[in-house]
DNA sequence: CATGAATATCAAAAATACTTTACATTTGGT
DNA sequence: ACCAAATGTAAAGTATTTTTGATATTCATG
């Protein structure tokens, strides 16, 4: 799975803190996401779609051996 | 969370065993994620969005208290 | 350079997702 | 009614996600 949060937070021009803060969850759990640590569940990709305005599949994107 | 994933077999006319197969899970993880006992990851997600020719949106679908 | 804001990381615990095995129930066809 | 296929459920165990708290690093700017 890699995703392009980093890219829709600097269009939104938002922190991780505020996305965190927008989804409900904390800083780190927005912070190891973002950076490919692991998997959201639906539900947090759902809201941060919604947040972004976007498809989870313009934010998530599966890979090789997903 | 709830889906439509009931439907989305219908169309497809597929078992959840077939549908576990193809997306490479048990069938019990199908069956509970679709009798709504639990949320699957992004990855289920998309794979399942992927067999039924859908967007995530369209199957799943964020719910008061998520 | 110093300061503050944002991001990264770490470790440990709690919560949730997923597997396996096994059995029960429902459903559809003959 | 009978049979087989599909679905539902349960318990126990493993794996993964998420939280919390704390510290470290990066980066822009004064």
């Amino acid at each position: 799975m890699k995703n392009n949060l980093r890219v829709q937070r600097a269009i939104k021009n938002i922190t991780q803190a505020e996305l965190a803060e927008l989804i409900q969850v904390s800083r780190q759990t927005v912070n190891t996401i973002e950076s490919g640590k692991y998997v959201p569940s639906t539900v947090l990709a759902l809201k941060m779609a919604r947040v972004f305005g976007k498809a989870i599949e313009e934010i998530f994107e599966l890979e090789e051996g997903d």
